[in-house]
DNA sequence: GACATTGAATTGTTCAACACTTGACATTGT
DNA sequence: ACAATGTCAAGTGTTGAACAATTCAATGTC
Protein backbone atom coordinates (compact mmCIF):
# COMPACT_ATOMS: atom_id res chain seq x y z
CA UNK A 1 0.00 0.00 0.00
CA UNK A 2 0.80 3.41 -0.26
CA UNK A 3 1.62 5.05 3.09
CA UNK A 4 2.70 8.35 1.84
CA UNK A 5 -0.44 9.18 0.12
CA UNK A 6 -2.66 8.36 3.76
CA UNK A 7 -3.68 11.37 5.44
CA UNK A 8 -0.87 11.76 8.07
CA UNK A 9 -0.92 14.79 8.88
CA UNK A 10 -0.68 16.40 12.09
CA UNK A 11 -3.00 19.22 13.52
CA UNK A 12 -0.49 21.23 14.38
CA UNK A 13 0.37 20.99 10.03
CA UNK A 14 -2.53 21.11 8.55
CA UNK A 15 -3.40 24.81 10.44
CA UNK A 16 -0.13 25.95 9.23
CA UNK A 17 -1.18 25.05 5.79
CA UNK A 18 -4.64 26.46 6.03
CA UNK A 19 -3.53 29.76 7.54
CA UNK A 20 -0.30 29.52 4.61
CA UNK A 21 -2.97 29.75 2.03
CA UNK A 22 -4.76 32.19 3.43
CA UNK A 23 -1.91 34.29 3.44
CA UNK A 24 -0.73 33.35 0.19
CA UNK A 25 -4.32 33.86 -1.59
CA UNK A 26 -4.46 37.17 0.19
CA UNK A 27 -7.17 36.57 1.95
CA UNK A 28 -4.81 37.47 4.79
CA UNK A 29 -3.05 40.59 4.18
CA UNK A 30 0.77 41.65 5.61
CA UNK A 31 0.15 43.46 8.75
CA UNK A 32 -2.59 41.82 9.87
CA UNK A 33 -1.84 40.85 13.17
CA UNK A 34 -3.20 37.31 14.41
CA UNK A 35 -5.06 36.67 17.77
CA UNK A 36 -4.09 33.02 19.61
CA UNK A 37 -7.37 32.49 21.46
CA UNK A 38 -9.78 33.77 18.75
CA UNK A 39 -8.07 31.96 15.97
CA UNK A 40 -8.10 28.75 17.97
CA UNK A 41 -11.72 29.11 18.45
CA UNK A 42 -12.71 29.78 14.51
CA UNK A 43 -10.30 26.59 13.55
CA UNK A 44 -11.76 24.59 16.06
CA UNK A 45 -8.15 23.28 17.87
CA UNK A 46 -6.64 24.51 20.92
CA UNK A 47 -4.12 27.08 21.47
CA UNK A 48 -0.57 24.83 22.00
CA UNK A 49 -1.63 23.97 18.27
CA UNK A 50 -2.00 26.92 16.81
CA UNK A 51 1.41 28.26 18.36
CA UNK A 52 2.98 25.19 16.92
CA UNK A 53 1.25 26.33 13.56
CA UNK A 54 2.43 30.02 14.11
CA UNK A 55 6.05 28.71 14.86
CA UNK A 56 6.28 26.77 11.53
CA UNK A 57 5.14 30.00 9.39
CA UNK A 58 7.03 32.14 11.41
CA UNK A 59 10.37 30.04 10.23
CA UNK A 60 8.89 30.22 6.88
CA UNK A 61 8.98 33.72 6.74
CA UNK A 62 5.48 34.71 6.01
CA UNK A 63 4.56 35.22 9.85
CA UNK A 64 6.77 37.66 12.29
CA UNK A 65 6.83 36.82 15.60
CA UNK A 66 7.20 39.97 18.36
CA UNK A 67 7.86 38.27 21.78
CA UNK A 68 4.84 39.09 23.78
CA UNK A 69 3.70 40.74 21.53
CA UNK A 70 2.03 38.23 18.87
CA UNK A 71 2.30 37.46 15.25
CA UNK A 72 1.33 38.96 12.21
CA UNK A 73 1.81 38.84 8.77
CA UNK A 74 5.13 39.50 7.35
CA UNK A 75 5.72 42.73 4.90
CA UNK A 76 8.13 43.11 2.38
CA UNK A 77 10.28 46.22 2.32
CA UNK A 78 11.64 47.54 -1.10
CA UNK A 79 14.99 46.03 0.43
CA UNK A 80 13.23 42.90 1.28
CA UNK A 81 12.24 42.53 -2.78
CA UNK A 82 15.83 43.80 -4.00
CA UNK A 83 17.06 41.01 -2.09
CA UNK A 84 14.72 38.25 -3.31
CA UNK A 85 15.35 39.02 -6.91
CA UNK A 86 19.14 39.11 -6.05
CA UNK A 87 18.52 35.53 -5.22
CA UNK A 88 16.17 34.84 -7.90
CA UNK A 89 18.63 36.11 -10.68
CA UNK A 90 21.35 33.81 -9.07
CA UNK A 91 19.45 30.90 -8.69
CA UNK A 92 17.14 30.59 -11.88
CA UNK A 93 20.03 31.66 -14.46
CA UNK A 94 22.36 28.93 -13.50
CA UNK A 95 19.32 26.77 -13.56
CA UNK A 96 18.70 27.17 -17.20
CA UNK A 97 22.24 26.76 -18.14
CA UNK A 98 22.39 23.97 -16.32
CA UNK A 99 19.25 22.72 -18.28
CA UNK A 100 21.16 20.65 -21.21
CA UNK A 101 21.46 17.55 -18.82
CA UNK A 102 18.14 17.43 -17.00
CA UNK A 103 15.71 19.10 -19.54
CA UNK A 104 13.51 15.70 -20.23
CA UNK A 105 11.91 15.12 -17.37
CA UNK A 106 10.80 18.77 -16.49
CA UNK A 107 10.00 20.05 -19.96
CA UNK A 108 6.39 18.42 -20.23
CA UNK A 109 5.65 20.21 -16.86
CA UNK A 110 6.49 23.42 -17.86
CA UNK A 111 4.41 23.40 -20.79
CA UNK A 112 1.65 22.78 -18.21
CA UNK A 113 2.24 25.18 -16.20
CA UNK A 114 2.89 27.78 -19.44
CA UNK A 115 -0.63 26.52 -20.45
CA UNK A 116 -2.17 26.74 -16.91
CA UNK A 117 -1.11 30.36 -16.63
CA UNK A 118 -1.95 31.13 -20.27
CA UNK A 119 -5.97 30.01 -19.41
CA UNK A 120 -6.31 31.86 -16.23
CA UNK A 121 -5.34 34.90 -17.55
CA UNK A 122 -7.88 34.60 -20.24
CA UNK A 123 -10.43 33.75 -17.31
CA UNK A 124 -9.23 36.72 -15.52
CA UNK A 125 -8.56 34.52 -12.85
CA UNK A 126 -5.09 36.37 -11.73
CA UNK A 127 -4.40 34.80 -7.98
CA UNK A 128 -4.37 31.71 -10.43
CA UNK A 129 -2.13 33.38 -12.53
CA UNK A 130 0.20 34.04 -10.06
CA UNK A 131 0.38 30.57 -8.84
CA UNK A 132 1.57 29.09 -12.57
CA UNK A 133 4.00 31.97 -13.20
CA UNK A 134 5.68 31.23 -10.01
CA UNK A 135 5.03 27.55 -10.40
CA UNK A 136 6.65 27.97 -14.09
CA UNK A 137 10.25 29.55 -12.57
CA UNK A 138 10.12 26.74 -9.54
CA UNK A 139 10.30 24.48 -12.18
CA UNK A 140 13.28 26.31 -13.89
CA UNK A 141 15.07 25.24 -10.82
CA UNK A 142 14.55 21.66 -10.88
CA UNK A 143 16.93 22.11 -13.65
CA UNK A 144 19.48 22.21 -10.73
CA UNK A 145 18.49 18.66 -9.38
CA UNK A 146 18.99 19.68 -5.31
CA UNK A 147 16.11 19.41 -2.85
CA UNK A 148 17.47 21.87 -0.59
CA UNK A 149 17.72 24.48 -3.05
CA UNK A 150 14.12 24.01 -4.21
CA UNK A 151 12.86 23.95 -0.83
CA UNK A 152 14.52 27.04 -0.21
CA UNK A 153 13.62 28.69 -3.51
CA UNK A 154 10.03 27.83 -2.70
CA UNK A 155 10.53 29.79 0.40
CA UNK A 156 11.50 32.80 -2.16
CA UNK A 157 8.52 32.22 -3.74
CA UNK A 158 6.10 32.25 -1.13
CA UNK A 159 7.42 35.72 0.02
CA UNK A 160 6.95 37.27 -3.77
CA UNK A 161 3.75 35.82 -3.77
CA UNK A 162 2.74 37.12 -0.54
CA UNK A 163 3.30 40.31 -2.18
CA UNK A 164 2.26 39.63 -5.53
CA UNK A 165 -1.55 38.82 -5.21
CA UNK A 166 -2.22 42.65 -3.82
CA UNK A 167 -1.13 44.13 -7.21
CA UNK A 168 -3.47 45.87 -8.80
CA UNK A 169 -4.70 44.03 -11.96
CA UNK A 170 -6.95 47.39 -13.57
CA UNK A 171 -3.60 48.75 -13.73
CA UNK A 172 -1.34 46.13 -14.83
CA UNK A 173 -1.93 43.66 -17.40
CA UNK A 174 -0.52 40.01 -16.63
CA UNK A 175 -1.49 38.86 -20.48
CA UNK A 176 1.62 40.85 -21.60
CA UNK A 177 3.88 38.20 -19.50
CA UNK A 178 2.62 35.48 -21.83
CA UNK A 179 4.95 36.14 -24.83
CA UNK A 180 7.92 36.21 -22.66
CA UNK A 181 7.57 32.80 -20.76
CA UNK A 182 6.21 31.34 -23.99
CA UNK A 183 9.42 31.99 -25.86
CA UNK A 184 11.72 31.53 -22.72
CA UNK A 185 10.29 27.56 -23.06
CA UNK A 186 10.81 27.70 -26.39
CA UNK A 187 14.11 28.88 -25.83
CA UNK A 188 14.83 25.82 -23.76
CA UNK A 189 13.50 23.48 -25.83
CA UNK A 190 15.55 24.36 -28.51
CA UNK A 191 18.41 24.06 -26.61
CA UNK A 192 19.70 28.22 -26.94
CA UNK A 193 20.62 28.20 -23.51
CA UNK A 194 22.64 31.58 -23.67
CA UNK A 195 19.63 33.43 -24.87
CA UNK A 196 17.04 31.90 -22.61
CA UNK A 197 19.21 32.64 -20.10
CA UNK A 198 19.60 36.52 -21.19
CA UNK A 199 15.76 37.02 -21.55
CA UNK A 200 15.01 35.29 -18.44
CA UNK A 201 17.28 38.25 -16.30
CA UNK A 202 15.42 40.73 -18.51
CA UNK A 203 12.31 38.97 -17.35
CA UNK A 204 13.41 39.26 -13.68
CA UNK A 205 14.40 43.08 -13.45
CA UNK A 206 11.01 43.66 -15.49
CA UNK A 207 9.14 41.61 -12.84
CA UNK A 208 11.07 43.19 -9.29
CA UNK A 209 10.18 46.68 -10.80
CA UNK A 210 6.65 46.04 -11.27
CA UNK A 211 6.46 44.81 -7.87
CA UNK A 212 8.82 47.43 -6.07
CA UNK A 213 6.41 49.92 -7.89
CA UNK A 214 3.15 48.63 -6.46
CA UNK A 215 4.98 48.29 -3.24
CA UNK A 216 5.68 52.17 -3.04
CA UNK A 217 2.38 53.06 -4.56
CA UNK A 218 0.41 51.50 -1.39
CA UNK A 219 1.99 53.04 1.55
CA UNK A 220 1.50 50.57 3.90
CA UNK A 221 1.95 51.15 7.74
CA UNK A 222 4.11 49.17 10.43
CA UNK A 223 1.33 46.77 12.42
CA UNK A 224 -1.84 47.48 11.74
CA UNK A 225 -4.57 45.95 14.14
CA UNK A 226 -6.66 44.93 11.49
CA UNK A 227 -6.79 45.03 7.75
CA UNK A 228 -9.71 44.15 5.15
CA UNK B 1 20.16 21.87 35.65
CA UNK B 2 20.85 24.52 32.94
CA UNK B 3 18.25 26.97 34.09
CA UNK B 4 21.18 29.30 34.65
CA UNK B 5 21.73 30.68 30.83
CA UNK B 6 17.55 30.24 30.62
CA UNK B 7 15.99 33.89 30.89
CA UNK B 8 16.85 35.92 28.26
CA UNK B 9 14.22 35.21 24.99
CA UNK B 10 11.47 32.76 24.80
CA UNK B 11 12.42 29.65 26.80
CA UNK B 12 11.55 27.49 23.74
CA UNK B 13 14.41 29.56 21.67
CA UNK B 14 16.56 28.84 24.30
CA UNK B 15 15.96 25.02 24.60
CA UNK B 16 16.33 24.63 20.91
CA UNK B 17 19.72 26.64 21.46
CA UNK B 18 20.54 24.22 23.78
CA UNK B 19 20.09 21.23 21.88
CA UNK B 20 21.15 22.91 18.58
CA UNK B 21 24.64 23.25 20.66
CA UNK B 22 24.82 19.76 21.55
CA UNK B 23 23.90 18.51 18.32
CA UNK B 24 26.84 20.51 16.67
CA UNK B 25 29.06 20.07 19.49
CA UNK B 26 28.78 16.27 18.42
CA UNK B 27 27.43 15.37 22.24
CA UNK B 28 24.04 14.32 20.44
CA UNK B 29 25.33 11.79 17.74
CA UNK B 30 23.39 11.30 14.13
CA UNK B 31 20.34 9.03 14.64
CA UNK B 32 20.19 9.60 18.53
CA UNK B 33 16.37 9.98 19.37
CA UNK B 34 15.50 12.04 21.99
CA UNK B 35 12.23 11.48 24.38
CA UNK B 36 9.84 14.82 25.28
CA UNK B 37 9.39 13.71 28.77
CA UNK B 38 13.28 12.56 29.73
CA UNK B 39 14.00 16.16 27.92
CA UNK B 40 12.05 18.16 29.58
CA UNK B 41 12.79 17.36 33.15
CA UNK B 42 16.89 17.04 32.56
CA UNK B 43 16.47 21.06 31.12
CA UNK B 44 13.75 22.08 33.83
CA UNK B 45 10.87 22.75 31.47
CA UNK B 46 7.62 21.45 30.36
CA UNK B 47 6.92 18.85 27.65
CA UNK B 48 4.88 21.87 25.24
CA UNK B 49 8.25 23.97 25.34
CA UNK B 50 10.87 20.80 24.74
CA UNK B 51 8.17 20.28 21.72
CA UNK B 52 7.80 23.84 20.18
CA UNK B 53 12.12 23.31 20.62
CA UNK B 54 11.86 20.26 18.69
CA UNK B 55 9.85 21.89 15.93
CA UNK B 56 12.60 24.75 15.44
CA UNK B 57 14.83 22.34 15.14
CA UNK B 58 13.70 19.78 12.90
CA UNK B 59 12.86 22.58 10.34
CA UNK B 60 16.04 24.04 10.33
CA UNK B 61 17.02 20.21 9.41
CA UNK B 62 19.08 19.11 12.36
CA UNK B 63 16.34 17.13 14.05
CA UNK B 64 14.20 14.32 11.86
CA UNK B 65 10.39 14.24 13.00
CA UNK B 66 8.39 10.46 12.45
CA UNK B 67 4.63 11.37 13.33
CA UNK B 68 4.15 9.37 16.61
CA UNK B 69 7.46 8.23 16.40
CA UNK B 70 9.43 10.73 18.09
CA UNK B 71 12.26 13.02 17.11
CA UNK B 72 15.96 12.00 16.42
CA UNK B 73 19.33 13.81 15.42
CA UNK B 74 19.26 13.80 11.79
CA UNK B 75 21.85 11.94 9.85
CA UNK B 76 23.72 12.74 6.78
CA UNK B 77 23.24 11.03 3.39
CA UNK B 78 26.24 10.56 1.59
CA UNK B 79 23.77 12.23 -1.28
CA UNK B 80 22.99 15.08 1.67
CA UNK B 81 26.60 15.56 1.18
CA UNK B 82 26.69 15.75 -2.68
CA UNK B 83 23.83 18.21 -2.24
CA UNK B 84 25.16 20.51 0.34
CA UNK B 85 28.57 20.82 -1.42
CA UNK B 86 27.16 21.73 -4.88
CA UNK B 87 25.43 24.55 -2.64
CA UNK B 88 28.65 25.24 -1.35
CA UNK B 89 30.29 25.38 -4.33
CA UNK B 90 27.22 27.24 -6.11
CA UNK B 91 27.13 29.94 -3.21
CA UNK B 92 30.71 30.32 -2.48
CA UNK B 93 32.33 31.20 -5.63
CA UNK B 94 30.28 33.74 -6.72
CA UNK B 95 30.71 35.68 -3.45
CA UNK B 96 34.38 35.54 -3.53
CA UNK B 97 33.94 36.85 -6.86
CA UNK B 98 31.74 39.42 -5.69
CA UNK B 99 34.56 40.65 -3.40
CA UNK B 100 35.73 43.37 -5.11
CA UNK B 101 32.91 45.49 -4.10
CA UNK B 102 32.21 45.00 -0.53
CA UNK B 103 35.63 43.47 0.94
CA UNK B 104 36.98 46.36 3.21
CA UNK B 105 34.49 45.32 6.21
CA UNK B 106 34.86 41.63 6.05
CA UNK B 107 38.57 41.54 5.55
CA UNK B 108 39.16 41.74 9.49
CA UNK B 109 36.37 39.31 10.25
CA UNK B 110 38.02 36.65 7.66
CA UNK B 111 41.73 37.56 9.29
CA UNK B 112 40.39 36.86 12.87
CA UNK B 113 38.87 33.51 11.63
CA UNK B 114 41.80 32.99 9.82
CA UNK B 115 43.86 33.30 12.63
CA UNK B 116 41.26 31.53 15.35
CA UNK B 117 41.38 28.57 13.56
CA UNK B 118 45.14 28.57 13.42
CA UNK B 119 45.43 28.64 16.88
CA UNK B 120 42.96 26.16 17.69
CA UNK B 121 44.56 23.59 15.35
CA UNK B 122 48.04 24.40 17.53
CA UNK B 123 46.17 23.84 20.94
CA UNK B 124 44.57 20.69 19.12
CA UNK B 125 41.21 21.96 19.78
CA UNK B 126 38.99 20.70 16.94
CA UNK B 127 35.94 21.33 17.96
CA UNK B 128 36.94 24.82 17.98
CA UNK B 129 39.25 24.54 14.94
CA UNK B 130 35.72 23.57 12.83
CA UNK B 131 33.86 26.02 13.99
CA UNK B 132 36.47 28.76 13.03
CA UNK B 133 36.92 27.16 9.14
CA UNK B 134 33.26 26.88 8.64
CA UNK B 135 32.88 30.79 9.98
CA UNK B 136 35.57 31.84 7.75
CA UNK B 137 33.54 29.94 4.82
CA UNK B 138 30.55 31.88 6.14
CA UNK B 139 32.40 34.86 6.22
CA UNK B 140 32.69 34.78 2.47
CA UNK B 141 29.41 34.64 1.53
CA UNK B 142 28.66 37.99 3.35
CA UNK B 143 30.36 39.70 0.53
CA UNK B 144 27.01 38.94 -1.58
CA UNK B 145 25.34 40.84 0.91
CA UNK B 146 22.18 39.14 1.26
CA UNK B 147 20.72 38.06 4.35
CA UNK B 148 18.34 35.82 3.60
CA UNK B 149 21.21 33.89 1.43
CA UNK B 150 23.46 34.30 4.97
CA UNK B 151 20.87 32.29 6.86
CA UNK B 152 20.57 29.60 4.61
CA UNK B 153 24.12 29.13 4.06
CA UNK B 154 24.39 28.85 8.15
CA UNK B 155 21.70 26.41 7.72
CA UNK B 156 24.08 24.46 5.32
CA UNK B 157 26.73 24.79 7.61
CA UNK B 158 25.11 23.25 10.49
CA UNK B 159 24.45 20.25 8.52
CA UNK B 160 27.83 19.78 7.41
CA UNK B 161 29.10 20.45 10.81
CA UNK B 162 26.99 18.05 12.55
CA UNK B 163 28.69 15.64 10.15
CA UNK B 164 32.52 17.22 10.48
CA UNK B 165 32.50 17.19 14.37
CA UNK B 166 32.38 13.17 14.01
CA UNK B 167 36.06 13.13 11.86
CA UNK B 168 37.76 10.56 13.56
CA UNK B 169 41.32 13.20 14.04
CA UNK B 170 43.50 10.74 14.29
CA UNK B 171 43.44 10.02 10.79
CA UNK B 172 42.99 13.57 9.72
CA UNK B 173 45.10 16.24 10.37
CA UNK B 174 43.14 19.71 9.65
CA UNK B 175 46.51 21.40 10.65
CA UNK B 176 47.54 20.88 6.81
CA UNK B 177 44.46 22.67 5.86
CA UNK B 178 46.19 26.23 7.38
CA UNK B 179 48.33 26.79 3.80
CA UNK B 180 44.82 26.68 2.13
CA UNK B 181 42.95 29.40 4.12
CA UNK B 182 45.73 31.37 4.29
CA UNK B 183 46.49 31.14 0.42
CA UNK B 184 42.38 32.04 -0.10
CA UNK B 185 42.94 34.87 2.25
CA UNK B 186 46.23 36.13 0.18
CA UNK B 187 44.71 35.67 -3.20
CA UNK B 188 41.19 37.84 -1.51
CA UNK B 189 43.45 41.12 -0.35
CA UNK B 190 45.91 41.25 -3.31
CA UNK B 191 42.41 40.70 -5.45
CA UNK B 192 42.99 38.09 -7.51
CA UNK B 193 39.76 36.86 -7.32
CA UNK B 194 39.53 34.45 -10.20
CA UNK B 195 42.82 32.33 -8.85
CA UNK B 196 40.88 32.98 -5.34
CA UNK B 197 37.83 31.33 -6.79
CA UNK B 198 40.05 28.24 -8.46
CA UNK B 199 41.52 27.69 -5.31
CA UNK B 200 38.42 27.62 -3.41
CA UNK B 201 37.03 24.94 -5.57
CA UNK B 202 39.81 22.73 -5.07
CA UNK B 203 39.25 23.59 -1.13
CA UNK B 204 35.75 22.77 -1.38
CA UNK B 205 36.38 19.50 -3.09
CA UNK B 206 38.39 18.14 -1.24
CA UNK B 207 36.60 19.24 1.54
CA UNK B 208 33.94 16.98 0.36
CA UNK B 209 35.71 14.21 -0.89
CA UNK B 210 37.39 14.08 3.11
CA UNK B 211 33.83 13.94 4.54
CA UNK B 212 32.46 11.42 2.25
CA UNK B 213 35.43 8.95 3.14
CA UNK B 214 34.43 9.60 6.65
CA UNK B 215 31.23 8.80 6.19
CA UNK B 216 31.28 5.29 4.26
CA UNK B 217 33.81 4.65 6.56
CA UNK B 218 31.43 4.55 9.91
CA UNK B 219 28.56 2.36 8.84
CA UNK B 220 25.57 4.12 10.52
CA UNK B 221 22.07 2.64 10.66
CA UNK B 222 18.83 4.52 10.02
CA UNK B 223 17.16 4.99 13.33
CA UNK B 224 19.31 3.49 15.96
CA UNK B 225 17.63 3.69 19.56
CA UNK B 226 20.60 5.48 21.05
CA UNK B 227 24.13 5.91 19.89
CA UNK B 228 26.86 6.82 22.54
C1' DG C 1 2.65 68.65 29.19
C1' DA C 2 5.79 65.08 31.10
C1' DC C 3 5.83 61.22 33.80
C1' DA C 4 4.64 57.42 37.07
C1' DT C 5 0.75 54.02 38.06
C1' DT C 6 -2.77 51.05 37.36
C1' DG C 7 -5.13 47.46 35.08
C1' DA C 8 -7.09 44.90 31.31
C1' DA C 9 -5.68 42.20 27.43
C1' DT C 10 -2.53 39.07 25.30
C1' DT C 11 1.21 36.14 25.04
C1' DG C 12 4.47 32.72 27.35
C1' DT C 13 4.63 28.61 30.03
C1' DT C 14 3.18 24.93 32.88
C1' DC C 15 0.45 21.04 34.12
C1' DA C 16 -2.57 17.13 33.89
C1' DA C 17 -5.40 14.48 31.34
C1' DC C 18 -6.87 11.74 27.43
C1' DA C 19 -6.79 9.93 22.51
C1' DC C 20 -4.15 7.77 19.15
C1' DT C 21 -0.21 5.25 17.18
C1' DT C 22 3.51 2.22 17.41
C1' DG C 23 6.25 -1.74 18.41
C1' DA C 24 7.03 -5.60 21.09
C1' DC C 25 5.18 -9.50 23.08
C1' DA C 26 1.76 -13.16 23.84
C1' DT C 27 -1.83 -15.97 21.89
C1' DT C 28 -4.13 -18.49 18.66
C1' DG C 29 -5.01 -21.58 14.84
C1' DT C 30 -3.06 -24.46 11.31
C1' DA D 1 7.34 -24.37 13.56
C1' DC D 2 5.05 -20.18 12.03
C1' DA D 3 2.18 -16.72 10.34
C1' DA D 4 -1.86 -14.12 11.63
C1' DT D 5 -4.07 -11.92 15.23
C1' DG D 6 -4.85 -9.87 19.85
C1' DT D 7 -3.09 -7.45 23.81
C1' DC D 8 -0.56 -4.05 26.21
C1' DA D 9 2.82 -0.61 27.64
C1' DA D 10 5.27 3.35 26.16
C1' DG D 11 5.40 7.49 23.69
C1' DT D 12 3.59 11.11 20.93
C1' DG D 13 -0.42 14.29 19.59
C1' DT D 14 -3.81 17.30 21.37
C1' DT D 15 -6.66 19.50 24.54
C1' DG D 16 -8.16 22.74 28.19
C1' DA D 17 -7.41 25.27 32.17
C1' DA D 18 -4.52 27.76 34.93
C1' DC D 19 -0.96 31.08 36.16
C1' DA D 20 3.11 34.22 35.19
C1' DA D 21 5.07 37.84 32.52
C1' DT D 22 4.69 41.58 29.47
C1' DT D 23 2.62 45.16 26.74
C1' DC D 24 -0.21 49.04 25.95
C1' DA D 25 -3.44 52.35 26.75
C1' DA D 26 -5.86 54.97 30.14
C1' DT D 27 -5.67 57.26 34.28
C1' DG D 28 -3.91 60.15 37.76
C1' DT D 29 -0.19 63.15 39.69
C1' DC D 30 3.06 66.76 39.69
Amino acid sequence: MERSQIHRVSVADQVASVLRQKILSGELRPGHALQEVPLAASLGVSRNTVREATRILSLEGLLKRSIHRGVAVSQLSPKDVQEIYHLRRMLEIPAVLAARGSRDGVLPELKAALEGYEQSVSEKDWLQAVSYDLQFHSLLIRFLQNERLESFYQKLIAEVRMGMVLVDRSHDDPGRLIPVHRKIYQLLTAGKLKQCAALLSQHLDDSEARLTSVMVGQGWKKFPKSVG
